[in-house]
RNA sequence: GGUUGCAUAGCUCAAUUGGAUAGAGCAUCUGACUACGAAUCAGAAGGUUUAAGGUUCGACUCCUUAUGCGACCA
C-alpha cells in the first residue's frame, strides 16, 4: 500500500505490517523480492491454530520451492525475527501465523480510543451521494416489496454515512399517471364523499380501496363487452371506466381546476398514511421529489436531445433515442401526442438531484425487473453529454417472493406493510410476555420494547440476504427470535447491558491498565479481532452498497460473545485486572453491536 | 423470438471475489439453568455445489454446452 492512502482499520493495518514482514523474510531466507501483491493473506478458519494466513501456493515459482518448505521457512524466520508473531504452522500450502496476545492487547487499546460510531475514511468513495429509495406510486399502500427497498435504502445511505459521505436519502414519489387516475375515476363513482376520518381508514388505504374497486369494475365491463362480441384487446380500451380514466389524465395535463382539486386532495391522503409508515418503520427522508414536478423538465431534456441531434423524431412526432451501438434497442422518450413515459420524467428528476446537490454518485434503490430502464436511463443521459451520468448507479435488488409463489395483487397475495408490522410487533410482545424478564418496565417502555423488537427482526430478516438475489419471505420465519436474527443480536446487546449496570455498581476499573495482562483466552483472542475489523466491514459495506455485509458481521460478533460469555467468567473473576479488561471488552462490543444494527436502522434495548 | 439473471444440506441463506475437510440458522437428535440473563451455549447428523465437458498447483467461483426457474424487450 502507498503511503497516505486508504485508512485501513487496526486489523488491516496488523495484516499489511505482516506483508511487509513476510517480504523481508523472503528476501532474508531466499534473496528473492517478493511484490506485496502476491501475497494473500487471510483470516484463519478456526479449526487450526493461527490467526493469520498467508497462502504459499502463489510462491512456488518466484522461490523456487514447494509450499510447505516456504511455509517453514517464512514461518520460522517470522517467529524468531518479528516479535508480533508469536508461532506458526504450516499444513500444506497454508501458513497460520500466531500472533501475540500484547499485539492484541494493544489493539484492543487502539479501538478504546476511538468510538466505533466514528466516520471510517475510504479512498475512493463518493464525498456526495443521493440515495432514491422508496419511490412509491400514490395509488396504492406499502407492501412487502417496498418494505425491501425502504430497509435497503436507509441502510446503504446510513453505511454512506458512516465512510464519511454527505448522503441526502431522496424520495421520488410517482404521484401522476393513470394509476392515480383510475382510483380517483373509483371514487368519484362509487366514494360518496368518503374521507380517512370518516371511513376510519389509514388515506393510503383509502386511495387503495378505490383501485381496487376500480380494477373489479373495469374487469367486469370488459366481460360485457366481451360478452357482447367485443375482442379482448379492443374491449380493454372501450371500457367506460378505462376511457373516462384516459380523459382525466388528459385534463390533469391540461390542468383543469375540478380535476387538480380531487387529485391533490387524494394524494394529501395517501402522504399522511405514508408518512405515517415510514414513521412506524423508522425510515427518513431529506428531500421529496414530485413527478408532477419533475416530467415537464424531462421534457426539456428531450427537446435539448432533439436540439443536439442525439434524439430523433419519428413521423408521427414521437421522440426516441437510437442505443443500438450502445447494444441497446430504440426507446421511446416522448409519445407522438406530446405526453410523456417514464423515462421523460426521470430525465428530469436526474437533472434537478444534481443541480440540488452536485452529486459525484446517485443511488437508486429498484428492483431488478427495471435493469433494462437503468441502463437506458444511463445511455441517454451520456447521449446528452450529462457530466453525471456516469455517476448514476442502480442498486438493483431481487424481488421478494412468498412461499405461494409471487406476490400478486389479482391474486389477494400481496403483504401489507403495515399489517405485517403490527404482525411482528404482536408476536415479539407474545415472546417478551413468555420469557416475563420485563418486570420495572412501564406500559409505554414495553410498548417501544416490543416494536424494537418486531421491527429488529423484520428488518434483519429482509437485510441479511445479498441485496442483489431474489428472496424468500416466509412469515413464520420472519419472526423469529433464534439463531440468526435481529432479537439474537439485540438480546447479546441487552445481556452486556447488565454487565454494564452490575460493573459500575460494584465499582469496576474503567480505566485499568491492560498491558499488565499476561495472556488471553480464546474467545477473547477472537472477539478482538472481531470488533478491530468493524471499520474495514464498513468500507466493504459501503464498496458492495450491501447491508448483508453488516447483518452477518454483527451476527457472528455476537455469537462469539455468547461464547465468551458462557466461557470465561466476566464480574465473578477474582483478578481485578481481568475482571476489568473482560468488562471493557464487552462494553466494546455493546458498542459495535450498537453502530452495526444501527447501520441497519435497527435499534438496541437495554433489557428484554 | 431477442437480451439477461439465478440454480449450494430437507428448508432459508453464507463461502474473505480462484485457496485448506463448502459454512451458519431453522427443522431432527443429545447434553448444560440451586449460574454474570437458557431469546443462550456445547455436540451429533445432514453435500456428486442442477448436469456434462474445459482452463490450472487448486474451481461453488472463470469458459463452453445442456436442463430448470425468473425478469426485461417486443
Amino acid at each position: 500500500m502507498t503511503p497516505g492512502s486508504p485508512y485501513l482499520c487496526p486489523v488491516q493495518q496488523l495484516e499489511s505490517s505482516l506483508k511487509t514482514a513476510l517480504q523481508t523474510a523472503a528476501q532474508a531466507v531466499f534473496g528473492v523480492e517478493i511484490p506485496a501483491a502476491s501475497l494473500t493473506l487471510q483470516p484463519t478458519r478456526k479449526e487450526f491454530a493461527g490467526s493469520f494466513t498467508l497462502v504459499t501456493f502463489p510462491l512456488t515459482k518466484a522461490l523456487g520451492k514447494g509450499p510447505e518448505q516456504i511455509g517453514q521457512a517464512l514461518g520460522e524466520w517470522l517467529k524468531t525475527h518479528e516479535p508480533r508473531v508469536s508461532g506458526y504452522n504450516v499444513v500444506k500450502g497454508f501458513l497460520n501465523l500466531e500472533i501475540a496476545d500484547a499485539e492484541w492487547l494493544a489493539l484492543f487499546e487502539q479501538l478504546r480510543q476511538q468510538p466505533a460510531a466514528a466516520p471510517v475514511p475510504t479512498e475512493g468513495a463518493p464525498r456526495r451521494v443521493v440515495v432514491e429509495y422508496s419511490s412509491p406510486n400514490t395509488n396504492k399502500p406499502l407492501h412487502l416489496g417496498h418494505l425491501r427497498n425502504n430497509f435497503l435504502g436507509y441502510s446503504v445511505a446510513e453505511i454512506l454515512k458512516a465512510t464519511g459521505a454527505t448522503v441526502t436519502k431522496a424520495n421520488l414519489v410517482n404521484d401522476r399517471g393513470i394509476h392515480i387516475c383510475k382510483s380517483m375515476i373509483a371514487y368519484q363513482h362509487f366514494g360518496q364523499g368518503e374521507t380517512p376520518e370518516s371511513a376510519g381508514i389509514k388515506g393510503d388505504h383509502l386511495a387503495g380501496k378505490y383501485y381496487v374497486l376500480f380494477e373489479k369494475h373495469y374487469r367486469e365491463e370488459i366481460k360485457q363487452l366481451e360478452a357482447e362480441g367485443v375482442a379482448t384487446d379492443i374491449a380493454k380500451k372501450q371500457a367506460p371506466l378505462m376511457a373516462e380514466a384516459q380523459q382525466m389524465l388528459q385534463a390533469w395535463e391540461a390542468g383543469e381546476p375540478a380535476v387538480k382539486a380531487l387529485w391533490s386532495q387524494m394524494n394529501g391522503w395517501v402522504y399522511e398514511g405514508f408518512d405515517a409508515t415510514y414513521k412506524n418503520i423508522g425510515v427518513d427522508f431529506d428531500q421529496y421529489y414530485y413527478e408532477s414536478e419533475t416530467y415537464l423538465l424531462g421534457k426539456e431534456r428531450v427537446e435539448e436531445g432533439l436540439g443536439k441531434g442525439v434524439f430523433f423524431k419519428k413521423e408521427n412526432g414521437s421522440v426516441w433515442v437510437d442505443l443500438q451501438a450502445e447494444g441497446l434497442d430504440e426507446k421511446l422518450l416522448l409519445r407522438a401526442d406530446g405526453t410523456s413515459v417514464y423515462i421523460t420524467q426521470d430525465l428530469g428528476t436526474a437533472e434537478l438531484k444534481y443541480q440540488d446537490f452536485g452529486y459525484d454518485s446517485s443511488i437508486y434503490v429498484i428492483a431488478d425487473e427495471q435493469n433494462y430502464h437503468m441502463q437506458v436511463l444511463q445511455a441517454t443521459l451520456k447521449k446528452l453529454g450529462k457530466p453525471y451520468a456516469d455517476a448514476i448507479h442502480h442498486l438493483s435488488y431481487g424481488m421478494v417472493d412468498l412461499p405461494s409463489g409471487k406476490m400478486k395483487s389479482r391474486e389477494g397475495t400481496v403483504v401489507d406493510a403495515d399489517e405485517l408490522v403490527r404482525d411482528v410487533v404482536a408476536a415479539a410482545k407474545a415472546a417478551t410476555l413468555e420469557k416475563g424478564k420485563t418486570e420495572g418496565l412501564s406500559d409505554e417502555e414495553l410498548e417501544e420494547l416490543y416494536h424494537l423488537l418486531g421491527l429488529g427482526a423484520l428488518k434483519y430478516y429482509l437485510l441479511k440476504v445479498d441485496p442483489k438475489k431474489r428472496m424468500l419471505f416466509n412469515p413464520e420465519e420472519s419472526v423469529r427470535l433464534e439463531g440468526d436474527t435481529g432479537p439474537f443480536v439485540q438480546y447479546s446487546y441487552a445481556r452486556i447491558s447488565k454487565i454494564r449496570r452490575d460493573a459500575e455498581e460494584s465499582g469496576v476499573d474503567a480505566a485499568a491498565d491492560f498491558s499488565k495482562l499476561v495472556s488471553l483466552e480464546v474467545t477473547e483472542r477472537e472477539l478482538v479481532q472481531q470488533l478491530a475489523g468493524y471499520a474495514g466491514v464498513v468500507a466493504e459495506a459501503a464498496r458492495a452498497l450491501s447491508p448483508a455485509v453488516v447483518a452477518q458481521y454483527v451476527y457472528e460478533v455476537a455469537r462469539s460473545y455468547n461464547r465468551f460469555y458462557t466461557e470465561v467468567p466476566i464480574l465473578k473473576e477474582g483478578d481485578p485486572i481481568k475482571k476489568a479488561f473482560r468488562v471493557a471488552l464487552s462494553a466494546k462490543t455493546a458498542e459495535i453491536i450498537k453502530a452495526s444494527l444501527g447501520l441497519l436502522g435497527i435499534n438496541v434495548p437495554e433489557r428484554m
